[in-house]
DNA sequence: CACTCGTGGAGAAACGTATCTCCGAAGGCT
DNA sequence: AGCCTTCGGAGATACGTTTCTCCACGAGTG
């Protein structure tokens, strides 16, 4: 009985009658043998772990539960690792390095990398594949998933027009992630096409407190608004505040919108319309795309083609790394409508169309 | 030049010129030399990762951020755990048994493992310290921590007596957990010690619409309490919505008390007075904890006898477990006093007192 | 009989690190 | 001069897998 066929037996690999296999299955249990993950690790190459990082706001180490969208997807990209048989580790960007450096990963996510992020370029470097959620600046990743801002944004502000909207405000952030980025971008087009004076406040989106702030400097500007979209997840219920001191009655003078993962806003009076993001397709789809690329799967066909070469050569692909665009989901309440208020659903349109 | 010249040189081991160091660190640089950290978990038996286990309610793969007493203590506990130079790895206790199996663990956090939990003992057999958060039946574990939740259920049913409460309801779950079983007990005993009759309603606590029901049954009965303490996060506009409903006035008609970690209980109508678990606390206690153990520190003395032996009687103490208890802190809403509305909070006992 | 072929299994190398042991050389001491 | 000590570093081994190669044996085949 050698070494080669224990592991043989217990693999399910080689040719082994299975009398000997069960044999040998057995008196592993017996022994309470575990197979040691680190030897395994070293020499296969797959560790089964996938590193999670997150962007760091301000001074606090990590605010990934900060807003429902990162616990949800989070969560989402969890389920969805360890269904495939992976784990996922927790690591900010921020972290000493020392810790990245000690954990084998074979793959990571990472949640809206800032252009040119240098520890972004040096996973890519050395071969660990990156998968981001959030269309990357200059950073190189292996694919990217992010919602249809842009498309989220016009829809927003077609509907709220649809609603009777003359002057639609703007609640944004200072940040430059993505995601600000190119709402924004979307919202001044959409102002310049339809000839309408941007109308909007910025405030650092960390802040839970700098939101009211913003949200009653937009409603007490002399071209106040009639409608507002709100890009963060308070934005609503601050909105809302503000709304109440300025005595304005939601919906008939003020339309409301904000960007929410919570159903707070449908209970809240009067309820709110949000722009849901879909944070668990999002979690889910990266981490299935990022395990795809570790196993060397052509999410297309299911043949792998790029396995035959080494592996030095996957991701020498030029030419923009692919990316997914998903929809998102506008869940209409009271606070945008004059006419009806009841609650509607727009159908999510279908993935893949980029 | 030789593999322990470099070895050495980049750990800061050996004993080695500092010229020689420096001309090892640098060609490591210029290659951008990472070292396997598949090879160093082999060699030296640490991976530098901890496991964190939730326990899954229902069908849901697990909703470690339903709560946020789980958010908040996962972050705590991350950022404890990465300030030691570990990484966290999210392993639901429901995941498949191969992917435990594949990750080299120094040790695990469990979140309130249930009596004779099978996976914590397996751990615990095979070597791995787990230390868990609330206090275990009967698992064999390292270390435990715990809040009182003895002394802060009978804390808020005298705050509350103090507030002119005369019958005291509880509003609490179906499920066997410490945090839920204890709390009751606690209850019960004061219920049975000032000769109040008990006024409570259960409800399966992870479910969010069964809150509201159970909560309207509590102020539906003939022997309507006046006033309420509800055990879970949602209870408080639960309980507020219920006593609306029955035309009570808040904290006039009936005084209200809920366990809960968010701040949106400051700003209901009226702000409803709060117990927290303190969960970053919790959370980084339980890490620390951890990690002493798998360092092996004394954490009494910070010297370390215990490794002296080998490993396998590192954990042969008998006895039971050392555990520590933490204190809660009860934040003092207009909810709980006819008297003066002002906010006011409670000092927090100091820990360690078991 | 000589051969091929399939079956069951053994041997050994390799993954990359950390560490224990040992060795040569140079300098200081008696 | 001989010996001890310190310095700087080399060699070898082990950690526990996986996997490639190879071998022995028996049965079938021409």
């Amino acid at each position: 009985m050698s070494i080669t066929t224990v592991s043989d037996a217990l693999n399910g690999k080689g040719r082994l009658p299975d009398e000997t296999r069960s044999r040998v299955r057995e008196v592993a249990e017996r022994l309470g043998y575990r197979p040691s993950a680190a030897a395994r690790t070293l020499r296969t190459g797959r560790s089964g772990l996938i590193g999670l990082t997150v962007t760091t706001y301000g001074e606090e180490p990590f605010t990934f539960t900060e807003f429902a969208y990162f616990a949800e997807m989070a969560r989402a990209a969890t389920s969805a690792a360890l269904g495939r048989g992976y784990a996922l580790v927790v690591l900010p960007a921020s972290s000493r390095h020392d810790v990245w450096g000690n954990i084998a990963l074979d793959g990571t996510v990472v949640i809206d990398p800032p252009d040119q992020d240098p520890l972004v370029s040096e996973l890519y470097r050395s071969g660990v594949p990156v998968v981001s959620d959030g269309k990357p600046g200059n950073c190189p990743v292996t694919a990217w998933v992010d919602n249809d801002h842009e498309a989220a944004v016009l829809g927003i502000l077609d509907h709220l027009s649809e609603a009777g909207a003359r002057r639609i405000g703007l609640l944004t952030g200072t940040s430059t992630d993505t995601y600000t980025r190119l709402s924004t971008e979307a919202y001044l087009a959409w102002c310049a096409k339809v000839g309408q004076e941007p109308v909007y406040e910025t405030y650092p989106a960390h802040d839970p407190a700098a939101g009211a702030v913003a949200a009653d400097r937009l409603l007490a500007r002399p071209d106040r608004p009639d409608a507002v979209y709100g890009l963060f997840d308070p934005n609503g219920t601050d909105l809302l505040a503000a709304a109440r001191r300025y005595g304005l009655r939601v919906p008939d003078d003020l339309l409301l919108v904000c960007c929410s993962e919570s159903d707070v806003y449908a209970t809240t009076e009067p309820p709110i319309t949000t722009l849901s993001l879909k944070p668990r397709r999002i979690g889910t789809t990266v981490v299935n795309l990022l395990i795809d690329a570790i196993e060397g799967v052509d999410s297309g066909t299911g043949v792998d083609i790029a396995r035959l070469f080494p592996p030095r050569y996957r991701t020498a692909g030029n030419g923009p790394p692919p990316g997914t665009l998903m929809p998102t989901e506008l869940i209409v309440r009271a606070s945008s409508q004059r006419r009806s208020p009841r609650t509607t659903v727009s159908p999510p349109r279908p993935p893949g169309e980029v």
